[in-house]
RNA sequence: GGGGAGGUGGCUGAGUGGCCGAAAGCACCCGCCUGCUAAGCGGGUAGGGGGUGUAAAGCUCCCUCGAGGGUUCGAAUCCCUCCCUUCCCGCCA
């Protein structure tokens, strides 16, 4: 969340920011509340401290005239103290609800359609026949079955059968030891349900709760991405600032209800309730995000690389960024048997965001005093699209498919799907 | 699930009604001393918020000893509820 102090200094910017990302900010009545609040409260301090004043002096002199008193002052003060309480809940309340402002690079636009390519990797494959799409591909060569999956779980399920789900094992291997060898990340395996709180923390709540499945009766969640455990990690506490930035990579599933997607990407692996992922997290200081957000980003495009897969990096625009997000960074890979991009990872910097909800601080330096840190997190990659773009680019005219070089220590000896 | 112990500052840890936002130690910072290092000596070092201030600094007040509530003129300290940690027993992948 932004700061009251931001609020109150730039309520024009973040008005501004809040229109062109499609979230209308209820700055007006923050600021309201702002000073009502801050009325209640100075009130209440003021009988505190006299009536602290007075509490000594009776201490002192036990002149039992003063009680009648001091019992009074005692009730002003917490009726007075519990209305401020009430108003700063709602202000908090409110505060959550404000989207985040963003850099001044990120280009205004309202729909994907106004997204920014600012660079592409490969080419789009020459196959040579008409390419499949992965889902007949996996359904043919028994690897892929979202009949079945459909039976046991519904839409959005799916099983991996066979080398389809070596391959998915090979992958979270494969990205793992790169980003931990060579990247420079420490793996974390995490909690995959978790509170409210967390999810306050990376602002998945309250504006989101629709997107998350909810265990019954619990105050516990589904993550809907390693991102909420792994950036809570730190939640509550005060870093080393010398230490940072901390780099954490993750392997965990994650699942999402994707309300408001009905009838989209129905068939196939794309959009599912679990799917697995490979996330990537950071907590920074606050000279270093911008900096570290690009470096992440390219740790995330290396994978793609390593796998030969082509793709795309596209600048966010405003409207379609997201509300917790100070700048943000698509990676598509190109799928040939679908004939499109996917989205194989979304890579964010937060700024502070993200650390003020859930209370993730640093010290610069010794007896320096504590500053909120910047959080940033992208996928490194997230499973299903990868398999996909991967299926479709390396499948054959016989509907086999060769295995990537770089998987191939993963696949136990297979090298080719489909030849069993 | 049953029973016991416990949650205090960056860490260890004392503190059972006002003299406590908190002893002592460690760590860290500044200064002194020393040819250098170590040791020694002196001082400093929790977080959040409000008011004042153009801002920084400063001054000042309030809140915070796991969370919330209660008793009391006054709570780290007494009472209640919850959360967490830990030990023993039971159950169990």
């Amino acid at each position: 969340m932004l700061s009251l102090e931001f609020i109150r200094a730039n309520p024009d910017a973040v008005r501004r920011a809040g229109e062109l990302k499609g979230e209308a900010a209820p700055v007006d009545e923050i600021l309201r509340l702002d000073g009502v609040w801050r009325g209640h409260q100075h009130r209440a301090e003021t009988i505190r401290e006299e009536q602290n004043k007075l509490s000594k002096q009776f201490a002192e002199t036990r002149d039992e005239s003063l009680k009648e008193r001091l019992r009074e002052m005692a009730s002003t003060a917490k009726t007075e103290l519990s209305v401020a309480d009430a108003v700063k809940r709602e202000l908090d309340d409110l505060l959550l609800r404000v989207p985040n402002v963003f850099h001044e690079s990120v280009p205004v636009g309202e729909t994907e359609a106004e997204n920014v390519v600012i660079r592409e990797w490969g080419t789009k494959p020459d196959l040579g026949f008409v390419p499949r799409t992965h889902f007949d591909l996996g359904e043919a060569l028994g690897v892929m079955d979202f009949e079945r999956a459909a039976r046991v779980s519904g839409s959005r399920f799916a099983f991996l059968i066979a080398e389809g789900a070596r391959l998915e094992r090979a992958l979270v291997q494969f990205m793992l030891d790169v980003h931990t060898r060579e990247h420079g990340y420490v793996e974390v395996w995490s909690p995959m349900l978790v509170s409210s709180a967390a999810m306050v923390g990376t602002a998945n709540l309250p504006k989101f709760a629709d997107q998350a499945f909810k265990v019954e009766d619990r105050d516990l969640w589904l993550i809907p991405t390693a991102e909420v455990p792994v950036t809570n990690l730190h939640r509550e506490e005060i870093l080393d600032g010398e230490r940072l930035p901390l780099k954490y990579v993750s392997y965990a599933p994650s699942w999402r209800t994707e309300a408001g997607a009905a009838g989209k990407d129905t068939r196939g692996f794309i959009r599912m309730h679990q799917f697995s992922k490979v996330e990537l997290v950071k907590v920074t200081t606050v000279e270093t995000s911008l900096d570290e957000f690009e470096k992440l980003t390219r740790d995330a495009e290396d994978i793609l690389q390593r796998l030969g897969l082509h793709y795309n990096v596209l600048a966010m625009c405003t409207g379609d960024m997201g509300f917790a997000q100070y700048k943000k960074y698509d990676l598509n890979a190109w799928a040939p048997g679908l004939d499109r991009y996917l989205e194989v990872s979304s890579c964010s910097v937060f700024n502070d965001f993200q650390a003020r909800r859930a209370n993730i601080r640093y010290r610069p330096s010794r007896g320096a005093p504590p500053k909120f840190a910047h959080t940033i997190n992208g996928s490194g990659l997230a499973l299903p699209r990868t398999i996909d773009a991967i299926m479709e680019t390396y499948q054959r005219s016989d509907g086999m498919i060769t295995v990537p070089d770089v998987l191939k220590p993963y696949m136990g000896g297979v090298e080719l799907i489909g030849a069993r």
